[in-house]
DNA sequence: AACCCGGGGCC
DNA sequence: GGCCCAGGGTT
């Protein structure tokens, strides 16, 4: 940390806030979560942004707002609704953690969105970047938020060479964004931060040039902003095969199976599958099986539909699609019946909605 | 520290 | 196809 701190001797730390400040105020986006400072509308926006584009989250953001537009309205929600308000964004125990903490909120804090970082830090699925940037964006507390984006910036500001996949470097650059950071105004500071990286500070091509803080950036100095940030590669996912039923019954009836609520996907619905394996038996086979001994229901299955690729970051699902006509059910079935109407109100992963759209595409033959 | 947990868009 | 994204929880 030494090294750090002697680099940042050397800045000009109040002309560094000023311009980066002064750029913001004049350049930021217009979006939804900035139109106030409601905290739960930036908790709220915070929490859809992680790992999660600018982009994508808008139009959940809205709809999330219409449908639960104050704390309460979320603490008391139907989780199936919250759910399904989120179905499409990916990493769903993050609304599933946003609603218990919420509900905490509710209960031990009259509503009141805490506004310190003991207090803030300790609700579920509120990390140290959550808390920092809720506590500085609606409440104007001089924390760090350091996420992806401000590794970026900084590690070119200061030419810091840390693999920033590693955890423990992240303390660097809160270290480091700790003594950057302005008093006056820290949520334009970190939102500065954070949109300089969005726009200018990109991660293959930065915009140096038109660049409000480039006369005090090292990496530009050195010439090196091309290299910087260092980070380490991930593994490559690995293939999983796998085969799915859509069942429909004569009375039009479909069966859908509810996923565990640990793990991947967890509390999604999804159509009846498994996953298969190369050998004697066929994937109809192995499906037909399974359908009769694990999920509790008897089918007749045709022929294969079609196949499905979706691909999660260390996963890949190729998934065989059949279709099948229901013909008798035990008591003790894993599934579910609903009606196609009652079906639109469950909550999906992508990949299941694209073997419903598949069943769609092929009406006659379900 | 390493791994798990989605999905989409860009190059 | 690889990489990245306003990360946090679990082991």
């Amino acid at each position: 940390m030494k090294d750090i701190q002697e680099k940042l001797d050397r800045k000009d730390i109040a002309g560094f806030q000023h311009d980066l400040i002064d750029w913001y105020e004049k350049e930021q986006r217009t979006l939804p979560w900035r139109e106030n400072q409601d905290p739960y509308r930036v908790w709220v926006s915070e929490v859809m942004l992680q790992q999660t584009r600018v982009d994508t989250v808008i139009p959940y953001f809205n709809r999330f707002m219409e449908q639960f537009p104050t704390v309460k309205d979320l603490a008391l929600a139907d989780e199936e609704k919250v759910m399904k308000a989120w179905e499409g964004l990916g990493y769903y125990s993050r609304v599933r953690n946003l609603q218990a903490a919420v509900k905490e909120v509710y209960e031990s804090y009259e509503g009141v969105v805490p506004d310190t970082k003991e207090q803030f830090s300790k609700l579920k699925g509120v990390g140290p970047y959550t808390s920092g940037a809720v506590l500085s964006i609606a409440y104007n507390k001089p924390y760090p938020a350091v996420d992806g984006n401000v590794m970026r910036v900084i590690s070119r500001i200061l030419s810091i060479w840390d693999d920033i996949a590693k955890p423990k470097t992240r303390n660097i650059f809160e270290f480091a964004v700790d003594q950057l950071i302005s008093r006056e105004k820290p949520s334009e500071f970190n939102q500065g931060l954070m949109e300089l990286g969005a726009l200018i500070c990109t991660p293959t091509s930065p915009a140096c040039l038109i660049c409000p803080v480039n006369m005090h950036c090292s990496a530009l100095e050195e010439g090196v902003q091309h290299e910087l940030p260092v980070k380490s590669k991930k593994k490559k996912p690995t293939a999983k095969s796998m085969a799915a039923a859509v069942l429909f019954d004569d009375a039009g009836n479909l069966y859908i199976h509810k996923r565990p609520s640990t793990g991947l996907l967890a509390n999604l619905w999804e159509f009846p599958n498994l996953e298969t394996i190369k050998g004697r038996k066929t994937e109809k086979e192995q499906l037909m099986d399974f359908l009769k001994e694990e999920a509790g229901v008897q089918a007749e299955l045709g022929d294969l539909e079609g196949t499905i690729q979706h691909v999660f970051t260390h996963l890949i699902w190729n998934i065989s699609v059949f279709f099948g006509r229901v013909t008798s059910v035990s008591d003790d079935t894993m599934l579910k019946k609903v009606t196609t109407e009652e079906f639109e109100a469950y909550a999906l992963p992508v990949s299941h909605q694209k073997i419903w759209k598949m069943a769609l595409e092929e009406p006659s033959r379900i």
